[in-house]
DNA sequence: TTGAAAGCGCTAACAA
DNA sequence: TTGTTAGCGCTTTCAA
């Protein structure tokens, strides 16, 4: 009762080899010529003994896993949550198994989250990466490993990966801004290099220039990463009371900014859109049902998820080797936090 | 430079045997005595080969893979993202991997999403079951797999689990609002007999009783599980309507069904607490920043997490066996989503 | 202090 | 149509 069945034991109890119930086992029997009688026992004599394959065996004959690694930020953010809920149903689908990993935990981690990923041999990886990945995956890319980045990518890397134009998003954003006549439009980003956020800063500061509104760099506010939420609730709160008067909008360029910063606004007494406009890149529950309704750039999750998955596994079955690169276009969420600005 | 180095190549570069290189690289080097000299020679030149061991004929081997599975409902949900994050986090610390699913994915597909972690070989399980998964759970139990539930258990299963005291979090919940003067409070829960949502049932019916309140089964809303967000709110809106007048407070026992509840109320005009008091099972930001702020009854996730790994690890190494039980308190947050009634 | 060799469970090339 | 066998990369017993 205690060992697990094996093929060996099957092989034993019907009377054949292990290679028949191999080929068999592995849905190759008709292919194989092997009689039905013989399949259909083998078939049963399978389930009865509750035969399960051994899957390191499998793989380390076959090299291969069914498994795909994700790495994101942070499961628990929203944008990152629902990417890796549906990533998880669409691989489902094509028959692989997800194993994800916050990056956010191993920040400063001696042991590399990629290369541990490397090491249990996913098929493939679907990697929202850090700045400090960049030499792991670079070794990806010499190793021609099926990779996908997502949100985010190294443009001297020739990966294949799928975002959302970032540009644009920020500038709809600016410009709607512009439209309901605000002119001291404050943007609160993250201090780093990563293409997304260095896009949606370029998109702000184009939006600027094409509503002939003044760039101001004391109004745009660049928060560390990793911070944590009360810090990061803190830096925005003293943001805010610096330039007290100055703001008439503002800004956020992502979900978690975008909390942090209702958070600071609700501490220190303002009330959205009366007292402040918000607008935020990326949706989430607390925006959509919140009150006031937050006004969102809104990403499409399920896209991004569904692509990233697809390219993948093309990539996995070698079907196609060159990189493909799939930019999905945002959407504003119109919801109640912009007014007409108060002081003019 | 397509294939990777293994044991033997670096063994044939140091001129040693497999075995000497084996023992050297698992830390054994000075247990076998092997000359100081040549444990330096192979570390530097595994290193500089960039060797990483094959994962497969390792966990066939041994039969570990330091890698633990972690089954919930939804990964995109507050309550169960957090709930990863902790327990990828914590598992980290003490050496092992997370490969998570979403058994709600999954639901009614043929492939059963246990039987297909435990192919995959996983040293332990972290599992919040669904009631289908009773069978499958049976068998874990009877060959002895370490596992441990988490969130509901099932009372005649001899397993480790982590829970929290539902019945008392309710039980809070009800006393609060009856305190407020509140005697029409409307419970609004899922259909099943997972025995958390059981026991928050009747610890809101403890808590009508105890302050001398019927107990009115129309006021009793039970939703069936697995519904699209659209559906739910739609559910609950229905319900909301067809009590109109009959209801002064609401108790949600779940995260999800609180949202879904916030955005029907928010559909029909409802306006929280002036209208109706609201009180909902599971914190999240929404609740914690929206406004009004809603008063929550609050589990301890980082704790629950945490628990589950440890008790997990434990089973795993096999320095306890017998099941452990662990029960945590919730806590009330108050917050502004409670009022006087406004009927009486 | 180090090496030879068996074997974990499976697949696939080759044989019959 | 089915069987024999090598070997995937690693650990570990036994031997030297």
């Amino acid at each position: 009762m205690t060992r697990k069945t094996s093929i060996k034991d099957i092989a034993a109890r019907a009377g054949v080899s292990l290679t028949t119930v191999s080929i068999v086992l592995n849905g190759r029997a008709r292919e194989m010529k092997i009689s039905d009688a013989m399949a259909e026992k083998i078939t049963s004599l399978a389930k009865k003994m509750n035969y399960r394959p051994n899957q390191f065996a499998k793989g380390l004959r076959t090299g291969k896993t069914n498994t795909i690694g994700l790495i994101v930020d942070d499961i628990s953010n929203y944008f990152f949550g629902h990417l890796a809920k549906f990533v998880e149903e669409e691989a489902d689908v094509l028959g692989y198994t997800v194993m994800f990993c916050s990056s956010e935990n191993n920040e400063g981690k001696s042991r590399n989250i990629l290369n541990m990923l490397v090491d249990k041999q996913m098929d493939g990886y679907i990697i929202a990466p850090t700045t400090s990945m960049l030499p792991e995956l670079e070794r990806l890319v010499r190793e021609k490993k099926p990779a996908v980045l997502i949100d985010r990518y190294y443009p001297q890397l020739d990966t294949s990966y799928v975002t959302i134009d970032n540009t644009k998003g920020s500038l709809d954003a600016v410009n709607y801004l512009a439209k309901k006549g605000h002119t001291k439009i404050a943007l609160v980003t993250n201090e780093t290099d990563q293409v997304q956020m260095v896009q949606r800063i370029s998109g702000y500061a184009d939006g600027l220039q094409r509503n002939k509104l003044p760039f101001d760099k004391t109004l745009v506010k660049k928060i560390k990463f990793g911070l944590s939420d009360e810090k990061l609730v803190k830096d925005i709160r003293q943001f805010l009371t610096a330039k007290e008067g100055e703001i008439d909008a503002i800004f956020f360029t992502s979900n978690n900014l975008g909390i942090a910063g209702l958070e600071a606004l609700h501490m220190i007494g303002k009330k959205i859109p009366d007292d402040i406009s918000v607008l935020c890149f990326d949706d989430n529950d607390l925006f959509r049902l919140g009150t006031p309704g937050i006004t969102v750039v809104s990403q499409p999750i399920k896209t991004i998820a569904k692509k990233a998955v697809e390219l993948l596994v093309r990539q996995i079955s070698q079907v196609q080797s060159e990189t493909e690169h799939v930019v999905l276009l945002t959407s504003m969420i119109e919801r109640e936090s912009v007014n007409q600005p108060v002081s003019k």
